[in-house]
DNA sequence: TTGACAACTCTACAAATGTAGAGTAAATTC
DNA sequence: GAATTTACTCTACATTTGTAGAGTTGTCAA
């Protein structure tokens, strides 16, 4: 629906880029002061780390940077779920060669689907294709 | 049930190192050559880089070599099924913060399922939950 | 023994990633 | 307006990953 023009743009993500993305998300637009301090406890990252990685992915395009006075604000260029589907499909293709239902099997069977998930899973599947 | 003892063992793995991995869960124990010459046409790296990578894996724990005379062959350390699951739950917790519903979700609702793919999921579930 | 191979070792180097200190400039507070 | 704080820039360095050339050695055939 949405413009699919070139290919399907890199959303590859290194784990702190991961890190820094999601707080990114839920702020948006956000001062890298901002992103540091969210994530001071969990990662004790410094503020020049934080900075020069969201620098980095501004260069990279899965960031860009609105310039206010003196203040730098950052918006993601790519929405959560873009990234996700990227994520998704980078283990799919790496450890299924790119086969859905094959791995769908391992998951059953090899994964620890609650009887909850399962459930859900069965309610998922019943509401697409059984409707 | 199999000896769960100490951390889940990090199986992370890099794009090459996949590629490796795949041929020699197919041939071990091979030559570093055997692996080489499998990945010619597809990625084109000479001995020297398929080697260098691969005494790299020995390093991590991903491979192990046993020497006869004078040939080193390699096996895997690391089953494709317990890559596989490594590789998947690096996907969900960086994309989905480890909830697999979630997941599913997400994926029925974005992913491109075809009619087939739906109807084997739902087989699965069945199977699994139903009985 | 002498090449010709095959397999291995060593070393190297660029790019990407993780991580951050030290300086500088602008804004705020006494 | 001097001191402080805040945000930013520059530079740097270690590690990991991708990639491979050059040299060494063991093996086998002529």
């Amino acid at each position: 629906m949405s413009q699919e023009i070139g290919k399907d743009l890199k959303t590859e993500m290194t784990e702190a880029e991961w890190a820094i993305m999601k707080i990114v998300w839920e702020n948006e637009p956000c001062a890298a002061g901002t992103v540091q301090e969210a994530l001071e406890t969990s990662k004790g990252w410094a503020y020049s780390t934080v900075k020069t990685t969201m620098d980095r992915m501004v260069k990279k395009g899965l960031l860009k940077i609105k310039k206010i006075r003196n203040l730098q604000l950052f918006s993601a260029q790519v929405s959560q779920a873009q990234a996700q589907t990227g994520e998704f499909r980078k283990m799919l293709s790496r450890a299924f060669n790119g086969a859905l239902t094959p791995m769908m099997q391992f998951l059953v069977e090899n994964e620890s689907f609650s009887k909850n998930d399962l459930e859900a899973l069965r309610k998922l599947v019943e509401d697409k294709s059984g409707k």
